[in-house]
DNA sequence: CGCATGTTTGACGATACTCAATGTGTGTGG
DNA sequence: CCACACACATTGAGTATCGTCAAACATGCG
């Protein structure tokens, strides 16, 4: 359970922000190509980071942000009794770290749940940039404001769902994040544990566990372990509460 | 419940932003002299808009954002069945609207509490600055961090705090917010119902009746309808269980 | 003054947590 | 390569917290 800093080593010469795949998501914006070479310029690509690293840990200064080329990690904060509060995951082409901007140090610390490639973007090279190239800016203020309102989507789910709605409505999320960045909408492998997910959603283990088997039971989805098949996306939509067809809210009974 | 739109118009000579006594709060920036002088000529100040009305709704283009001056306003979504879901209370000092950048629309409405004095700040002059003025876009960043990082604690207060806990923590929460604005940390008005309290932090109106209740026999806090005088920090503290202290979540016996 | 809205209090019940035991997988070291 | 240990996952039983329903009470606005 050593949990060792990741340090980050720039590759000699991997890939460039010209023709990564990820670009669209990472910061969709549309650069001049001599733009997009000068931020290209300033980021850092890292060698792969393993599994339970720390890519930066909470209160310490803030001096890049990180765009995540493959893997995934989890961003979490320590309770006043020591527990971790899980704040959220992050796949290929999300950004982390903006939520320490403003206090030029992060506010929570960062895990990798598997092995992973991140780019490394120094903010204060990040801010001269700002200056100059408006559309840079108003990307990250994007992604300032996306991970907002995904904090608030969380509010919404924390403050008025009910368990099955929570991992339906989870579940969804993880789908449309997958298939955004070009894998499969309904078979994924969830990266994190049972107890990670019940922690990031405010529930028990056991009831994620309790209501995985309910859902497989009921035919809407498969599980294998950490392998996932969602097999009635419409159900789920339905069961999560945010669709608008009329849910009137009816739990499942096992089939 | 007719709630009209609130409509700007700009008073004919208020005050600026040079001698505002909120600029601190509003824009903690140190900008030179001409610098505020830009600003202030692009805030437009309202004259007072009454309790009940809408300052901006979901799905506007966002044109603007604000700083309140006077007075108080709530932020809220509309849940897939027509329920309205808090997202937050703002006081004067305070920039509304900032989780709307990324989408050029408001992602939630704006509804005023009580008679509120704002000031509007159209977006896109204000983007024409950020480019010229490094300290204005880091306070902004700023802004937009720390809404990140309050979103954050309301994730951890939903996904792991009691009904007491919850409570405890709004209301010292409160506390700080109005002593950094030069009230009685002590002693003041709620503005929002049981209800909107309810709402937001994610319990049943009756709960919130309840535990304030509680707290008053426990002599926490004396209530008298909606005012409010909190008689032992130090105790709403522990319950709150943000404290360092072993608190040993022991919940209250009535008195 | 009366209706509407907001608040308080009580009784009851459901959802999800805790505790506990068993089952399953994963990684490590012999 | 197997065996063991450890973390993770599942399932069950009992319970507590908080939500729902309901009614009385207070407050405020027209």
């Amino acid at each position: 359970m050593s949990s060792k800093i990741a340090h980050i080593s720039s590759m000699p010469n991997s890939a460039h922000c010209q023709t990564c795949s990820l670009s669209s998501l990472c910061l969709p914006v549309s650069l001049q190509d001599d733009e997009i070479e000068q931020l290209d310029n300033i980021v850092e690509k890292s060698r792969p980071l393993h599994k339970g690293d720390i890519l930066f840990r909470q209160g310490e200064e803030l001096r890049s942000i990180f765009a995540i080329r493959a893997g995934s990690l989890k961003t979490f904060t320590l309770t006043h009794d020591g527990e971790e509060q899980i704040n959220g995951f992050y796949f290929p082409g999300e950004l982390v770290g903006l939520a320490g901007l403003d206090e030029g140090e992060y506010p929570m610390s960062a895990k990798l749940m598997e092995t992973t490639t991140v780019c490394e973007i120094p903010y204060a090279r990040l801010d001269e940039l700002l200056g100059q190239m408006p559309e840079l800016r108003r990307s990250l203020m994007r992604s300032l404001g996306r991970e907002i309102r995904d904090d608030q989507q969380m509010l919404m789910l924390l403050s008025r769902k009910t368990a099955e709605q929570r991992i339906a409505t989870f579940l969804l999320k993880l789908s449309t994040r997958y298939q955004a960045r070009g894998y499969s909408a309904t078979q994924f492998r969830l990266s994190m544990s049972r107890n990670e997910i019940g922690n990031y959603l405010g529930l028990a283990v056991e009831t994620v566990s309790r209501i995985f088997t309910r859902f497989s039971s009921a035919a809407l989805l498969r599980v294998e372990g950490k392998e996932i098949e969602l097999l009635d996306l419409a159900a789920l939509n339905e069961v999560s509460g945010d669709s608008h067809g009329e849910g009137c809210g009816h739990s499942l009974k096992l089939g």
